[in-house]
DNA sequence: TCGGGCTGAATAGTCATACTTATCGATCAA
DNA sequence: TTGATCGATAAGTATGACTATTCAGCCCGA
């Protein structure tokens, strides 16, 4: 009964197939309105003009909409459209939408914020790890240092490597809380890093204050971790610093 | 064409209309999962059999689960089902995963989790707030107080307002990130402040330091409104304690 | 002229069905 | 015992239709 359809026959080559897309649809309109191609106020094409331009159907274009809708980005009204969000709506903790966000993160002084945020949180983290951090995530940590120490001049290593000592370090504090701001820190942390540890000096110093971290989690010392903790957000404000935003 | 369709003639007298229900199936789902009616890794209902229960189609229950996808409490693969992630994965910043965890936000020490993060963050916030709340913001965080003054006897009043107040002043921080903290908080203060404010006396005391905390942004004084914004917090801690959880 | 209700149109919301793809598990062969 | 094949199952995608909401413009009465 159902031959009067004609399922594919006029699609193009790329149609015949159904891949998955939902991933990739959501990722392109939710770029589109992080980057300000979709500027706040406006209304995005509507649904059926959006599953046109990317070639999908409704369904994906109106579970991608609910998605972004979730997050605060999009909101939509019959007869109206669906208007991009406030910027102040938008759910800035939300790991995709500063991965979409990317180098527009420094939007909004949001960098900064994030910069203050650790400064307040990662020492109080660092003091908690140190009284409750096991000897599996002292040893993580190790092993992330290790990996910055080996890293040479693979700026992209070390980076990588430092990333993963702060995320591994929040998740020691067995505070659920701070381990879900880890997501927030690291969108930051890859935009500020690279840059901060190009110079050798630098790298050579940071490794030495992570390393006093470190020991003070063995120690299970939580003053002296969360001096050291202070001591790498010294350095990285000094960096930032020096080589300008 | 349609007429073999029969669209609502088995369906019960609620269901002859088609009113917004998406956030009524997302909100019942998501309060299942939250609150162990599914239990972690178990496999729910198949969506044909969800559409059944709830009486949507596969559509709403589709993007329900959608929903319930980005915010980390479920994951869907062919063939096996939607099961429930664990709770390590779950967003936790959510406002609406923690309204749905209601009570159960004891479990999994998220209730103690919170409250360090109070600890943390709140006098930093007060801090700077101190020297970046504009003078509207100042007035708003007063009359937050004044509700509380005037709350009287009528501790939900008295509650309502304590927790406007401490969203003002994150709010007031003029840090982004810190401001979207306060929906957590305020999900917190919803089952803590509620009990901490039952005596008399403790709203009295509450009223003064909160009160020192709001002349502390008028002198612009950062210092002193760190040490108001320590004191509340010290007093919640100790009827905490007092109330026993 | 002004204001309030009516009406039409546009758009998101919902529904129903069909078909596709991925994956698990079981069966069978090497 | 191991490996590949096949079938069944459930999510993923597509499509077309209908409904509810709401805006904008119109008309009518005051």
């Amino acid at each position: 009964m159902d031959v009067t359809r004609e399922p594919q026959g006029g699609k193009t080559d790329l149609q015949v197939r159904r891949p998955r897309v939902q991933k990739n649809v959501t990722a392109a309109i939710g770029l589109d309105i992080c980057s300000d191609r979709y500027a706040v106020g406006s209304v995005l094409p509507r649904e059926s003009d959006l599953c046109e331009m990317y070639g999908v159907s409704r369904t994906v274009v109106r579970e991608s909409l609910k998605i972004l809708s979730t997050k605060g980005l999009v909101h939509s009204r019959p007869r109206v459209g669906t208007v991009v969000c406030e910027k102040t709506d938008w759910n800035l903790l939300d790991p995709q939408i500063l991965e979409w966000m990317g180098p527009r993160i420094h939007d909004l002084d949001l960098f900064g914020c994030i910069l203050e945020t650790r400064r307040t949180v990662e020492p109080v983290a660092a003091a908690f790890a140190a009284e409750r951090a096991t000897v599996q995530e002292i040893a993580d940590l190790d092993g992330a240092w290790r990996r910055m120490r080996d890293a040479g001049a693979d700026i992209e290593a070390f980076t990588r490597a430092d990333v993963q000592f702060h995320e591994i370090l929040l998740k020691a504090s067995h505070n659920q809380v701070f381990r879900q701001l880890s997501s927030i820190i690291h969108a930051a942390l890859i935009y500020a890093l690279h840059r901060s540890n190009e110079a050798v000096e630098d790298r050579e110093e940071a490794l030495l204050v992570h390393r006093e971290l470190v020991e003070a989690l063995r120690l299970r010392d939580p003053e002296a971790a969360r001096a050291a903790s202070n001591r790498t957000l010294d350095l990285a404000v000094r960096d930032l610093a020096l080589n300008g935003a």
